[in-house]
DNA sequence: GGCCTTTCGTGCGATATCTCAACAAATAAG
DNA sequence: CTTATTTGTTGAGATATCGCACGAAAGGCC
């Protein structure tokens, strides 16, 4: 850290949260400093400074953070002003389809769920505002990725190939582009089993009032329920018009 | 800052971070160090950080923060076994009852919000894992803080009034004292429309392998469907049933 | 138990960061 | 337009933190 207005503690203090997933809940010094690349020293700082705060719990042994992290992420769900836009509006589309809704934006190569309304259990994991998928695969990371200027959008994907997440995964990053100019052009996104075997979904973009795309809303729907084809004629329109609608309100 | 093991830039960062609320989605610099007690050097220096490390956007004016934080509350709620051990139990529970269930942990004087199973729209604003509500007029918060120890329950419902959310909620720390321990005593909380117009709930604990309270679950019904007591009476059995599954499967 | 390996806690010098104050730029007030 | 006031930025000395190295303590293994 030679830069200054930088501030190393803090950005080793965030690595270290980062280093919890669920694989790893329970951590010792050690591990921690071996996964964040951190002095076990300096990682021993940064979790006691977490516990001392009350962002993690210790044992004398083991660190796990505590529900008190949640409330860094919930901080920032909250100034966005998108989750409680479109929730309502979410709530009445699922509801009258009978089909899960999803509001999602784009963070790097992921999609990040901010709103859901969801209608009976189709996918196996089950998804919550702050879930993450990654974008290539999904109908709302290729509206999302078809907002960006072309070389963005490829620099996202990356040299690939991608993970083949079921057998219906395109992988090759030429491929996936070409489907994500088909979507900018089409304006919406068909997804067929890419992420989840036994899973279709389409989405649309959402705009705001200047035409930027703020975010994308899908619905997904058991693929043994409908056709792709059916998918586009049952859902397109009413997913459009909640585009329209929104397009209003979103500032 | 004097303490040894303690460091100050984290401990400065983190609360940069929470001073962000819907209300201030958009903070300028001085906006910030006046919220959180940090000189303005220092809390630029936290912002320019947050900003290189993508946690945060800075337009030359205002910071916003970014999606990126949402990983951080991602972190924590996957390294919690709750909600992946109850969700399949909830969503058959919720599915058989026909209305919503959810389960909850405490996070000082609010319920967290961990899992949930959704049936039909109950309530005006929208539950999801992450959302918190107040302990002490939630059914869930009432048999979580049953669970501690009378002191600390007293100390965390604060000396009072507490806000009247509705024309029932309870708001004197002592009628509320009094409420929790016949929650203790009966093993279940009972609440009628005290969070909210037309939402009455149940609730009961769920405890682990060595019977310590681990979280609460709850069953919310429109108030025009059931009085309070058809919910004791359709409800009760069915989640202490689910409460005796768990009890094993918890660690 | 004895030995080996790993992890933990702690000084210390080098380095980075904090606080404070001053200054410049922008904004508000008169 | 001029004068206050607030805000953003920079510098310097005082402090705190980092990373390294070392000794202590805790398993693991035979």
């Amino acid at each position: 850290m030679l830069e200054r207005d930088i501030m190393g503690g803090l950005a080793k203090g965030l690595a270290v949260i980062e280093t919890f997933t669920a694989a790893r809940p329970r951590q010792s010094i050690a591990e921690v400093a071996g996964l964040s690349g951190l002095d076990r020293a300096t990682a021993r700082r940064c979790l006691l400074t977490l516990a001392h705060l009350g962002y993690a719990d210790y044992d004398g042994k083991y660190f796990t953070l505590t529900p008190r992290v949640l409330r860094l992420g919930t901080a920032c769900l909250a100034t966005m002003p998108l989750p409680q836009l479109v929730q309502p509006v979410l709530d009445r589309l699922s509801e009258t389809l009978g089909e899960s809704s999803s509001v999602s934006i784009l963070d790097g190569a992921e999609i990040v769920y901010v709103a859901r309304a969801a209608q009976r259990k189709v996918m196996s994991i089950a998804l919550m505002p702050g879930s993450r998928l990654p974008a290539y695969c999904t109908s709302m990371g290729r509206v999302l990725l078809a907002a960006l200027p072309e070389e963005e959008m490829r620099e996202r994907l990356g040299p690939g190939p991608l993970p083949a997440r079921t057998r219906f995964t395109l992988t090759d990053p030429e491929a996936i582009a070409g489907e994500i100019a088909a979507t900018r052009r089409a304006g919406h996104a068909l997804i067929d089993q890419e992420v989840e075997i036994g899973l279709r979904s389409i989405a649309v973009p959402l705009h705001d009032a200047h035409g930027r795309t703020v975010g994308a809303i899908n619905v997904g729907v058991a693929a043994s329920q409908e056709s792709v084809l059916a998918l586009k004629d049952l859902y397109l329109a009413p997913l459009l018009a909640v585009q329209a609608d929104l397009r209003r309100v979103l500032r």
